[in-house]
DNA sequence: GTGAAAGCGCTAACAT
DNA sequence: ATGTTAGCGCTTTCAC
């Protein structure tokens, strides 16, 4: 910046004034500076000068989410992305990996960065290390599930209703012996698909059969053996409600192994990428990860304007999907 | 920093020494220090310091990819993301979006952003651009496409390879009428992907057909229009070549149509997701988008760490895996 | 409309 | 083993 100022024959608080767009400034001395800057390949150093800046602000944001691979997580990751740019903010992204050791370490790396705001899925049993952040006023968001021990700005799926939805389209499909396939129990979204469940099974007057609820299913190994279990009873299910993505892969594998895919049916939880092209196609309540993205990011943006109303939490709702799997109706 | 050190009774500097965990400080100081730094809530500033501090360094890295939401652009980040967290590194992520605007745009607020070094996927005619960070040495990679008007080290999946190993695949299934579907003449990958299918043709001694070979397509409804002309044709392919992701996509949605996915063979570039549920299920070329992010982070490390080497090209092998599709024989 | 000086949080260089 | 001073690239404050 020295330089530019010494080329352009100014002092350097006019550089600066060019550089950010400053008013009182001659039109003659911003070409003369514009010409020494471009010259000497001037980049001005952000960073260096949020030092100062009255506001500093870093113009960053930190996004922790499951995994930046995930395709639920890129979306949200796209989402922040879009309404960053138009701010000229610039994300840092890092990944959870369901590694509590993990969460902590990004959120100090984002923390020791100085970004004006946190977007993040969390898995500690707690988030009260963000409390002394949240007194400061730094706006964070956390998104897809709720913090503890801490209130805050939350976006979430509407796992309730969209578990109960799912539920409600294979009972109207006349199911009455309809399994669940789900999470770990410990975690806070599997725990409301679960209830949404037994809500709408309860609703419709049809008591759930504990033998026909699995969870805990990590991955689609398991969530194959639970089938085949479900399979194997004397009265087996007629349909499927599957509360995760991984968990709907796994099934759909497992039934058509087993020859049950166009007998038994099935609605999954969370979009399945290619889901219209298998046989059947499958139905599912789908999340809606851009919108659940653009609003955490919205409300950064909100809270880093000023707006100081109590955290919130913001639910965005499923839509289901009928593609086929789902509308199978029981013999 | 200030407070910390009058709190514990120091200088600056020594808390500085402390937080480095430089040499010669004295354990009973350090405790002093951690403990002040502790009772403070104490984050250092890693850009603030990094401003002074002889290396320049900021730890930070700038990628750009095509689309953070898709998935071979999200297994690099991931690959990349995982290099730089064992050095404490963070990653500005961004998105192309087939957008020469936004890639200037991205690379610019890195640049200002002072990020160590670049992984660039680019679309723009020339990369000229980067020419000075070039020549101050500050490291970059490029990533499956190569840059025009440039020297730079560039990780680059093995399309020529891929492409006429896929087609020699389907000539050794006996095909011979070979269809070849591409992406926009202009990108770089697809015509290394054009040469090697016409090379393994030209291997065996098999003739190209123009009329069996159609290029710009963009995305999934326009390689169904193509794969639709292809079945009209007097003389129709009994196999084709897809020469990536989306393309192969709607593909398998024309030839389902057409009630022809069981006779005519498929091989597409790129592993496509839920392939093998997909029946038949979708022989592919796969690309390997982790081990080219692992490559690109660890090669912009390696020059950070002082490697002078000149500019290589690193070429990663595919892989063909055999599910179904392209296994089908010609009537 | 412009510039000089101080200072943001930290590290380098040189004390002691 | 520890402290002091200058300075990184910029913005603020205030003077002209």
């Amino acid at each position: 910046m020295k330089n530019v100022a010494d080329l352009a024959g100014v002092g350097v608080k006019t550089v600066s004034r060019v550089i950010n767009q400053e008013r009182y400034v001659s039109a003659d001395t911003i070409a003369r500076v514009m010409r020494a800057a471009e010259q000497l390949q001037y980049q001005p150093d952000v960073q260096a000068g949020n030092l100062r800046r009255a506001d500093r602000r870093t113009d960053t944001l930190g996004l922790l989410v499951g995994s930046v691979a995930n395709p639920f997580s890129a979306a949200v990751h796209r989402a922040v992305e879009d309404a960053a740019i138009q701010r000229h903010v610039a994300v840092f992204a890092s990944s959870l990996d369901d590694d509590p050791e993990r969460e902590r370490a990004s959120v100090e790396a984002f923390l020791r960065r100085r970004v004006d705001g946190l977007i993040l899925t969390t898995i500690q049993r707690s988030q009260a290390y963000l409390g002394p952040q949240l007194e400061q006023g730094m706006p964070v968001v956390f998104v897809d599930r709720k913090p503890n021990g801490l209130i805050a700005d939350t976006v979430l799926t509407d796992n309730l209703e969209g578990a109960a939805r799912g539920t409600r389209h294979l009972l109207a499909a006349g199911h009455r012996r309809i399994a669940f396939l789900g999470d770990s129990e410990e975690i806070y979204t599997a725990k409301e698909r679960k209830r949404g469940y037994l809500d709408a099974l309860r609703l419709e007057g049809v008591a759930p059969d504990p033998r026909l609820v699995i969870e805990n299913l990590g991955e689609e190994a398991q969530a194959e053996l639970a089938v085949n279990e479900l399979l194997a009873l004397d009265d087996p299910p007629t349909a499927i409600f599957s509360a995760q993505n991984l968990i709907t892969i796994g099934a759909i594998i497992a039934l058509r192994a087993q020859g049950a895919s166009e007998r038994v049916a099935l609605v999954g939880f969370d979009d399945v990428p290619m889901a219209s092209l298998l046989s059947p196609a499958v139905t599912v309540v789908a999340q809606d990860p851009s919108a659940i993205g653009a609003i955490a990011a919205r409300r950064i943006f909100e809270r880093l304007d000023g707006e100081s109303e109590p955290a919130r939490d913001f639910i965005v709702p499923t839509r289901l999907i009928k593609r086929g799997s789902g509308e199978i109706r029981p013999a």
